[in-house]
DNA sequence: CTCGTACATGTACGAATGTACTACTTCTGG
DNA sequence: CCAGAAGTAGTACATTCGTACATGTACGAG
């Protein structure tokens, strides 16, 4: 009953635990104790995985960004097949900022990687991503300048009870993308 | 010579150590330790002064957002007098974009704010402010979306060392003020 | 089988932290 | 002038933390 032998799966559900708790305490509020409770381990298992409790953040922030770059795949099929960017960008990003877990976690990752340089290629993933992904439909200065009010869009929402309105998104996205190829 | 009498000096100087203690450290790497050691006060002037460490958190921070209201009447001021409303906008925003250690507080203020709703009010402050601003040359609705995008571009500088160029953030910043009048 | 290695688990320990507390000094109102 | 309030300063204490470690258990190679 205690601990079947299964070296992955013990891995891989500190890990998840710890993805739970950062919307929860934040990156700074992550412990050993905690992520051992939530994952139902025992404590010397968090040291015995991880070197420090440094490599056990940079596990999680790595998977939250794994789970990223998977849902930027899918925004980047949505928008091949779709008639309208703009607006088919607008209802994703819509959708993503009701999300309020995976706002915050990755607003930790881009206030770790302030703090901490060896994370932001990390944290550039998901700009530079769907930066990528835009470029086949504008000039390489509108997609990024897209990319940058959806992070605006999503810092906004962090903060207001109301998240930007579907009309608002569409028309600023629709405006950026539109800007003269650079 | 140790401590000569003056409260309201001594409570001012403990808030701006802890300003400048923000983005070495982070709001959650704050301590009383280390406050009282940058201000050059005992500990226990911080627990004299400040009820908790969360009530030392929100004064600086509120100091921090003091100013930003006051670079925000510069910006105000600046915008009033120009002729070109986006090329103005987007130099004072390319200057913003240099003064790192601005930057960082500000990230720290949304994420502490994204876990304490207590703290939203004093987040809302720029944004807020920068589009009342704006709403002076523009459609309300192109007025936040181009203060959501200096936001956007405050983030991408925090994970880059280049931040946007001047071209791009004109450019976008132009194309939203022009967006239609909602 | 058996033995070494990898995994599991509970406990221990030094360091750091928030806060309370005691003693001391300076100021102020009567 | 002189209490008592306000400010100053050093220290103490319980708690929590990261990490180390000792012991126990399963498992695959020979």
């Amino acid at each position: 009953m205690t601990g079947r032998r299964n070296p992955g799966e013990r891995r891989r559900r500190m890990v998840e635990a710890a993805c739970e708790l950062i919307p929860e305490v934040g990156v700074n509020g992550l412990t050993h104790r905690l992520v051992a409770a939530r994952a139902g381990v025992p404590l010397g298992a968090t040291t015995y995985y991880f070197a420090s409790l440094d490599d056990l953040v940079a596990a999680a922030l790595t998977r939250a960004a794994e789970v990223t770059e998977e849902g930027l795949r899918l925004w980047s099929e949505e928008l091949e097949r779709c008639a309208d960017v703009p607006a088919t960008l607008a209802a994703l990003t819509a959708d993503y900022l009701r999300e309020r877990d995976r706002m915050v976690t990755w607003n930790e990752l881009y206030a770790a990687a302030a703090h901490r340089p060896e994370l932001r290629p990390l944290a550039r993933l998901w700009l530079d991503g769907l930066t990528r992904s835009l470029s086949r439909y504008a000039g390489a200065r509108a997609a990024r300048a897209a990319a940058v009010f959806v992070d605006g869009a999503l810092l906004y929402s962090l903060i207001n009870d109301e998240p930007l309105d579907a009309e608002s998104l569409e028309r600023s996205l629709a405006a950026l993308l539109a800007m003269d190829a650079g």
